[in-house]
DNA sequence: GTCTATAGGCTGATAGAC
DNA sequence: GTCTATCAGCCTATAGAC
């Protein structure tokens, strides 16, 4: 895929992925149409059908694209020891950091200044909260690891709650950051500050610390300031 | 309206806002399709036009309808007696109390046996993700009162939290009741459990207990059993 | 690989009969 | 208020020239 990346035959390739990210981010799969995408791209429409097999083919690649982009670096997390070895909760206690820095700050951190990472999250999040039928596997595929990731680390530091409970708390989490990213419209309506994204990492670290207190993890992030 | 509501004449135009919650829940505004609309209502594709100028008028009609099936009821809270004023800190937990309780059982507990209910929920959910231009307003002006709400209750109990801290907490919380509700399918799925949401209150008290004790208001939901 | 031209179908809106 | 018929425009997909 590099080497296609890399062959200047496929440029026009590459920028229909690119312009599918940012008009499918806007508009949705149906509000989007290939046209535009490849106006967009500066290229031709008909080569959606050559180069993806059509309207669906292309978004499966935007996608692939933005999880090889955003979500595969971030998968870069330390293996964890097993449960029970010497040092195993401070590993658990630094694996759970790079997840939640991971995802607030390489996932869902954007300072506006790339257009298509801001696109590539929009469209992402939206994914996750209606999937399309056609690409659900390609979601639970790249998703699933971080789900027993995040609980391994959990159990690791709270090895007191049963199974029922480590699940409402990863879901939680997991939750909570993913409603940050939903909530970003609204949330933007609501406080009539268009500007409002470069303060996301600070209200999302705000309530992350209420919630590692309530969680009896308070040291996950400490404060320097506090 | 309901007087409308009420007159037979008006049945088709009802029938019309029932499905067309349904159908833009299932495919957003531009995947569904005035036509599939009205078969669905069995009605005429011509009474869009005539009973709400439009599909964008009919999408507006619908949103309004949930708001006043769903979210309108719940705002029937006390209100809270002005800060610094004996026993406000009291009434706030009480207020509190209320609106998680209204959330959590009102307008979130959902046993599947109402498909509009069901579909209500998402079109919502994804409005707030990804608002329309058209709807934003209405949106705003439904939301507001919940968020103003919810923070007037949090700054009662943590009078040592500045504005953006009262915010962020808010948004946490109200994050985290609709973050259970849209997660259903997914939970579900993942634990391979149909019967799982007759659980759901418990999971959602569980987490809210957490992150309560992270706010330090461990008392809003006294543990019988603790 | 890239293009033009076009087919075939669907869309929302509307005019006008009843 | 409800219907049929229809319009103009957009859509995706494709055939075929280069």
């Amino acid at each position: 895929m590099n080497a296609q990346a890399a062959d200047p035959a496929h440029a026009s390739r590459q920028r229909l992925i690119e312009a599918a990210i940012l008009t499918f981010a806007e508009k949705g799969f149906d509000g989007a149409g290939i046209r535009e995408i490849a106006r967009r791209a500066k290229a031709n429409s008909a080569l959606v059908a050559y180069h993806f097999c059509g309207k669906e083919g292309l978004y499966l690649e935007a996608l692939k694209a933005i999880f090889s982009r955003k979500v595969s670096p971030v998968s870069q997390l330390a293996d964890l020891p097993s449960p029970g070895a010497p040092g195993a909760r401070e590993a658990a206690l630094q694996g759970f950091r790079n997840y939640i820095r991971a995802f607030v700050i390489e996932l869902m951190s954007c300072d506006g200044s790339d257009p298509v990472d801001e696109a590539a999250m929009i469209l992402m999040a939206r994914e996750m909260q209606s999937p399309r039928p056609a690409s659900s596997a390609l979601l639970v595929e790249h998703i699933q690891p971080y789900v027993t990731y995040l609980t391994a680390c959990l159990q690791a530091l709270r090895p007191d709650l049963d199974e029922e409970e480590l699940f409402a708390t990863g879901v939680s989490i997991q939750g909570l950051l993913i409603h940050f990213r939903n909530s970003l419209g609204i949330i933007r309506l609501i406080r009539s500050n268009p500007g409002y994204p470069e303060d996301l990492e600070k209200v999302i670290r705000h309530h992350i610390d209420f919630s590692l207190r309530g969680l009896g993890i308070p040291e996950a992030f400490p404060q320097p300031g506090n």
